[in-house]
DNA sequence: TCGTATTTGTACGTATGTATT
DNA sequence: AAATACATACGTACAAATACG
């Protein structure tokens, strides 16, 4: 291998990662193609001057990103160069952002807090005596406002991230870092309902024409609750990919 | 442990199949419970009479499953003694029959075969001169229509399934037994549309009423086309659950 | 605050089993 | 039948994060 790779926290990474870089880099740059056979662990872990137990381990990675395919006997076949880092609906992302099929250049925020009414008391696992931000976010798109999101964050959350609620930006920013965080997992719910007074007026459509609405709670990997939020889309707009799959047999 | 474990082959499983399905055991029991933490793995594996390797390939799975969260230096905490297994749209299933509010209590179908389309060569990877069976699904509740599928389906692959072409449920079971083969995964679109003509006579309702539409090619692990599919729902019976998740920090 | 014990993470080596060619 | 290649399993050692006195 070239040298250590360093990861983006300038921390050298385990060997396993780099071994993973290392072929990530082989396939993109075409050594091995879809349908190659690799050369047997044996043999790459000797080039890579590394035990084959290491190997194994990037090979599991490469593996959980559908860059390769093993079957015993056989080998390590590459299925695919691309770079299968796709996001879609299976990944914690904004959807709003996301799935438009126009690009968002505006948003809009509105701040407030309150005490949780009990039902999110229930979903966030608050007592009544906290306080939970409620922010209001409007998508545009070339000056028409295309999605609606009504985001519910437990005080507590906000504090750890250091945010300063009067600036906007700051606070849009770190919802959509809190997004990206690692480790969280949803109960997402989508479905198709009709526009109330206040979400007509906002996205400018008629009472009662169809929106899609997803609604989904966040949480750490621990069960912590991290938000719970109601995105409402002009279907129009919006088109939701997704890559379902059946893992073991 | 009480013996080695047999899956449903009656072949023996891998030790750590076995170790993982004994700690399941375990969790479910109440031996351990939500926020406890598991003995130390060097403990573990002495008890279970395994390496600490084979214990950690157990202890992956248990992860996998959201069972387990473990830290460097703290040790493996349990999260959940909850059957994780639900299946939410991240998975492949019939999601005709999965997420309808009404119970799905009639499934009727017509099969015909045709060369495949250009589009289809395209995405199911055929020739001209191939077969494609083209198998229209109309799901029912309580006698009224709910949902209307138009699946197509290569002819080798129906023919590799031994299925009676004449036998409508045997067509039927073998399509449902393929959305649960294992290592299958999809490409997956939701959108929302309105009702054609015969689709809107099919499902009883009027011309451009809002149809939630689902569109997926499904594949095997080796990139090999399975089915493509389009999917629609009457959106007052349908609300899908997901499971979103970011994986790495 | 500091050091030490505990606990998981990484890495190596070796041996044997099992599926494919 | 033999060779090849991945899968499983054991053992050892040290590193790194955490917990605790």
């Amino acid at each position: 291998m070239a040298g250590p790779i360093y990861n983006e926290k300038n921390i050298k990474a385990p060997l396993y990662v780099q071994v993973y870089g290392t072929i990530t880099g082989w396939l993109k740059e075409g050594k091995y193609k879809p349908g190659d056979k690799l050369p047997g662990e044996n043999i790459l872990a000797e080039q890579l001057n590394v035990s084959r137990g290491t190997l194994r381990q990037a090979m599991l990675l490469l593996q959980e990103d559908g860059l390769i395919m093993n079957h015993q006997g056989k080998g390590n076949i590459v299925l695919s160069n691309k770079d299968m880092s796709q996001s879609g609906m299976e990944k914690i992302c904004n959807p709003m952002v996301e799935f438009c099929n126009e690009p968002i250049d505006k948003v809009t925020l509105t701040i407030g807090f309150q005490p949780p009414t009990p039902k999110y008391q229930e979903v966030l696992k608050l007592s009544a005596s906290t306080v939970i931000a409620i922010i209001d976010i409007v998508y545009y798109s070339q000056g028409a406002a295309q999605g609606f999101a009504n985001v519910y964050i437990p005080y507590d959350v906000l504090v750890k991230g250091n945010v300063d609620f009067d600036d906007n930006d700051e606070v849009y920013r770190y919802y959509c870092e809190l997004l990206e965080t690692g480790g969280l997992y949803s109960d997402t719910r989508l479905r198709v309902t009709s526009a109330r007074e206040r979400t007509a007026q906002v996205l400018g459509i008629k009472e009662d024409d169809t929106l899609l609405i997803m609604e989904e709670e966040i949480y750490t990997e621990f069960d912590a609750p991290v938000l719970s939020q109601k995105l409402l889309f002009r279907p129009s707009q919006y088109e939701f990919a997704l890559r379902r799959k059946n893992d073991r047999m």
